[in-house]
Formats: structure tokens, C-alpha cells, sequence
DNA sequence: AACGTTGACTACAACGTTGTAGAAACCAGG
DNA sequence: CCTGGTTTCTACAACGTTGTAGTCAACGTT
């Protein structure tokens, strides 16, 4: 049924190293010798283990990516890239959901690494750096966080401007109750902490103070957590004339809540987003966001992975930042800007 | 830095293969012995090297899941269910994107099966029962099309039922002049058409006629194709009060067309889905939709394919329906059903 | 004619694991 | 104390591939 090199050497009338070398491309091969070995592999459909391969080499093609959830359209939008790129380098992609659980995701930072994976990209969502130094050398890429000082390579965007810069943007429209929803009681780090930050600090810059009641944690980032954020901050009464929502999904269920209420978006309260989703562009009204250029950052994590597994490992851990692109829209601008 | 059997061994005092039968949990191995055996696991952090035992025992426990897009919410909301469904029974899953063409999907179906997945769930766009002919014998599970008398396994639910039951849906409120979008010169028995031909059959059961005008196709399924198509249809000068998209991405293109044209939905167009994703519980309106039981499709598919890898694999092919609901909300309904 | 160099190919071992066969130690029943 | 069976463990080969070392012929140079 499957056929081995033997069976092609066979059928060729050589050894089974010469039709390895066929096989891989080496030079030295006659050209008579090598129709004979490509006919034969045609013949009988021949097509490599990849597991003797792998075990042979010590290299498998294979690289882990690994997100929290692949239904969170900023994650899905961005293994797409991440498949795209690899594939350019001739590379799979195995994705892994670790579910975004400080455990599954250790589990998945020293666990996936059994010899099956060149190397992993990893977007984590609890662990910190410290969880991340015992990793058997197994290549890895940290994405969208700032770890300080971490034992990996990564790649980054700004979050604190990319949020001042979104947060001035709201202040630039004449919004002076400006609420944010999305915090966290996450390590130091964590985007959460980061976007926070960047908000803060805008509105320091602007004289405007910061009110604890304005911010509204979300324990996950989803649609129904935003929706649900936003009620509680309407029925509170602290009553924005703005919103900051520290992704986007939470922001389609802002809108979805001021909708249900009522109020009209921008002219009662402007919503503002962060992950530059796809949804946001077909959404009523399209939301304003930050737009992470994702394909820069899928193709410099499989670059700086590639560097890894190729290269030096015990070289020192490199940060590479990814640009981001304000996009406003009509959930700030309105209809006809 | 990475230890094998041997070093285990070595530790321990015991040979290679009494290793090897703790660490598969070989039921003849003295107290003792199995306790010095773990410290040294324990001890050395040993992890098994997948390749070699996958090039012994000719199963590699990683079976692939291909999709066209990740990035459409239908298929990421899919493979997260696909994931967890194989994580039960200890199976990785390789996430492999084939944008869709025939001649990609070709190449999945024939050579992903490099030896290094048991099995392939497929969820093809493109291809036919006659491009699946020639597999090596790969258990594989296709998914959401009724390939007629295909070579493989297959999840289907049934999707002439479900267009005709939400058709019957918008015709039960009244409208008339019922559209359709997304649909495409494909082959027989793709969704496209399989969701026309329920669509006519509910208008011919209500005694209304079929209009080719009311039917606009979309090359593929985004939400920027609904829109395009919502436009043309509606600049066409056919007016109709209400639209079957034959999935949700198009509906929600729909719907922000409807919106820019100053239409209202469902006063003026009802518009209506298909597939269940989670953006159509917050979009403005909410979305009226055929929800697949996803999570029993991917279960019944990991199942489907364990049966056919551990089992007979000459048995005539299976084909399973999995369950879909109606969900009536805003986007036919109004607000306050 | 003897020499080294290159090209074209092959035999063999090794990657780390597990199945098979079997040896050694132990046990129970006569 | 022997017999036959079980338990506990081990040596060896094999999975399919590629790197290393090497053979042999053809070639060009002295």
C-alpha cells in the first residue's frame, strides 16, 4: 500500500541512499540515474516518512502555535497569518487552545515541546516570565505581551501609546467622561495592565482625572462580557460620554448594550475598540480601533522562531515591535465624518 | 539536555526495555523497580521522542482538521469544538488551511498524509466525490457537504431541511418577495446549492414563484461579499422584503448594506442566516439563524475517525446527521417579538 | 604511465522507540 | 525435589530515513 525508499531503490535498480539523494535534490547524481529513480517514484506514489525523517534528523517541519481560543476573531484572524507565513518556509502549523487557563498554559509551554515540534509560538494570556524558564531549550516566540526581562524572544506592539494614542483620539472628539472597560487583575505585563496604563496616562495628559468608577473589569474578553460591562457601568450611573474597550469583541457588546439602552452611538457615547477585527468594519455602527498589523506580526514571529531553530539558541532574547494603525470609524466619528 | 530511554536506564540500574514498559504502563513490573524506574523520569524530566515512537508503532496520535478559512467565525468556532473533542481522547490537532481551491484541497486530501497523521477531518469548499478517490487509505471525515456516495465517513446535517425550514420562517411573517445570497455555479451537492434547492422548494410549497433576480451569488462567503451582494440587489430595482443568506458572515454584509441604505430590518427587509456564529447573538439587529450543533458535529467526526483508525477500515463508508436549530431573533423578528 | 581529483554511487550505522522471544527467578502442587 | 506455570526482566531486531565513509571509474595533469 505505502512504499518505502527500498521499494523505489528496487524498482530503480539502485541503492536506497541514491534515491534518498533524488529525493532531496543532491547534485551528483546522473541524469539518466535520476529519470530511472523519478519514474519509479512516480510509479509507485512514493512519498517520504516523516517521521523516520524527523527522528533521523532531529527536525520535524513542524511548529506549535498557541493561542487561548481559536473562536476569539483577533486570534483566528492572526493563526491564519501564522499559517501563511510558515508555509511560506515550508513549515506546518500545529495550533494548540490552551484555553487561556494559567495551568493549560504551562502545561503547553513545557508539555507540546515532546520532540514533535521545532519550535513554538505562544500568545499567553496568565502566565508571566517566571513561568517560562524551565523550557528544555525548545525554540520559542512570545507574542502581544511584554514579558520584562523574559527568557524568550518576542514580538510586541506598543499597547501603552497604541492605547493613549485611542484614548487622545477620544479626547480629541471633546469626550471628558471617558470609561474604559476590560481591566484585569493580571500580573504586571499583561495587556490588560498595559492598555490601562496607556489610558491613564492619556488622560493625565489631557487634565482629565481618573475615576475608579469609570473602569469596568472583564474577567474574559468576549462579546457578552463587554454587553455585560456596559450595562453595569450605565446602570451605575457614572454616565460616559465615551468608552474604551481594551478589545474589540467587548466592544461589539458595548454596542450591543447602548443599543438595547438606547443611546446612540457616537453622539451619546463613542466606542472605541482595540485588535482591528474584521467584524468592525461591517458592524452597526463600524467600530474605530486599533489595527495591529497582524501579518507583520505573524511573519516576524515565524522569522525570529526560524532564527532560533536554525541558529544560535543561546543567543540573547530579541523584542522586534509590530506597528498599529489608529482606524477611525463611525463609533467615534458618526456617520459622515 | 534531552534524555532518552537510555539514560533512564542507566539511572535506574534496569535495561532500556523495562523503561519502556513503565513508561507505557506494562502490568508486570515489580513495586520497586517501577519506583526507581519513575525517579529517574522524574529526575532526568524524560519526555518520550515522539517521531521514533511514532516510526515504531506507525500511529503518531495527531490527526489534521482542514478548513478552508480560519478567520470565517464558522470554521474557527468549529475547530475549537474539533480540538476539544480529539483533546478527550488524547489526540493533537494539526489546523490546516486551504483557502479553498480545489487544486489546494486536492493537495491536502492527497498529501497531508505524509505519515504523520492517523486521520483527516476535511471540510472542503471546492472539491467532489471524484477528487477523493486516490487517498493511500488515510482514515478521513468529511464534513458539512453530502459528497454522494463519497469514499469516506461523513458529518453532515442536512441542509436542504434547514434553508427550506428558515425560507418557511420568513414566508410564515408574511414576506413575498423573498431573496437569496451566496449562490454559486458549484458542483452538485455543495452547500450552495443544497441551501438553493431548499430555499425553492419552501417557495414553491407557499405557492410563490422563483424569481432568478431575487437570487444574487457571492464567489465566496465574507461579510464583505454579502454587503456587495445586498447592494447589487437592492440597486437592481427587485425590492424585496426579505433575505435568505445562505451564511451568517453574508447576512451581517447584509445587514450593514441595509443600514447604510436607510432600510430598516426586519421592518422593511427581514434578513436571515445561516450557520449559528456567535456574532449574530450581538450584532445590530441581533441575527435570525440556522444553528448547527456544532459541538456534536466535531464529536461525532472525532468519533467517526477513531472508529475508522482503530477499527475496519475496509467498512463501507458512514454518514452521520447532526442536529440544527432555528433561531428566530431580531433581524426577523423586530425587537420585542 | 603514474598521479591526484572529481563524479556517481553504495554499504553501513545510527536516530529512539517498542514487539518478540526468551532467560532467570519465583511460586504452587504433586 | 521436581514439574509447569507465572512473573519479572533483558537482548535483539526492526520501523524508514540520512550522514559518514568509502569504492570504483573516468578524467585531466604532470
Amino acid at each position: 500500500m505505502r512504499h518505502r525508499l527500498k521499494d523505489v531503490a528496487e524498482r530503480a535498480g539502485v541503492s536506497v541512499k541514491t534515491v534518498s539523494n533524488v529525493v532531496n535534490g543532491y547534485a551528483h547524481v546522473r541524469p539518466d540515474t535520476r529519470a530511472r529513480v523519478e519514474e519509479a517514484i512516480a510509479a509507485l506514489n512514493y512519498r517520504p516518512n516523516l517521521s523516520a525523517r524527523n527522528l533521523r534528523k532531529g527536525r520535524t517541519g513542524i511548529i506549535a502555535l498557541a493561542v487561548p481560543e481559536l473562536d476569539i476573531p483577533y486570534f483566528a484572524e492572526l493563526a491564519r497569518h501564522v499559517v501563511s507565513a510558515a508555509a511560506e518556509l515550508g513549515w506546518t502549523v500545529l495550533i494548540d487552545q490552551t484555553g487561556g487557563g494559567r495551568e493549560q498554559e504551562r502545561v503547553v509551554a513545557s508539555g507540546i515541546t515532546d520532540h514533535l515540534i521545532d519550535g513554538l509560538i505562544f500568545s499567553p494570556l496568565a502566565l508571566t516570565a517566571d513561568d517560562l524558564v524551565n523550557l528544555d531549550g525548545t525554540p520559542m516566540v512570545l507574542l502581544g505581551e511584554r514579558v520584562d526581562r523574559g527568557p524568550a524572544d518576542h514580538v510586541v506592539i506598543d499597547n501603552v501609546a497604541a492605547a493613549r494614542e485611542i484614548t487622545n483620539h477620544l479626547v480629541g472628539l471633546g469626550r471628558r467622561r471617558i470609561a474604559a472597560i476590560g481591566s484585569q487583575r493580571t500580573p504586571e505585563g499583561a495587556s490588560a495592565r498595559l492598555r490601562l496604563d496607556g489610558y491613564r496616562s492619556a488622560l493625565a495628559e489631557a487634565g482629565l482625572g481618573y475615576d475608579e468608577a469609570l473602569v469596568a473589569p472583564a474577567p474574559v474578553w468576549h462579546r457578552a462580557d463587554g454587553a455585560a460591562a456596559m450595562r453595569h457601568l450605565l446602570s451605575s450611573g457614572v454616565r460616559p460620554d465615551a468608552v474604551f474597550c481594551f478589545n474589540d469583541t467587548l466592544a461589539l457588546g458595548a454596542l450591543r448594550a447602548l443599543h438595547e439602552t438606547g443611546l446612540r452611538v457616537p453622539e451619546d457615547v463613542a466606542v472605541a475598540g482595540f485588535d482591528g477585527i474584521e467584524d468592525g468594519r461591517f458592524s452597526v455602527p463600524t467600530l474605530t480601533t486599533i489595527a495591529p498589523d497582524k501579518e507583520r506580526i505573524a511573519r516576524l514571529a515565524v522569522e525570529l522562531l526560524a532564527n532560533r531553530i536554525e541558529g544560535d539558541r543561546s543567543a540573547p532574547p530579541r523584542e522586534l515591535a509590530a506597528p498599529y494603525r489608529l482606524e477611525p470609524r463611525e463609533s467615534t466619528q458618526g456617520r459622515h465624518p
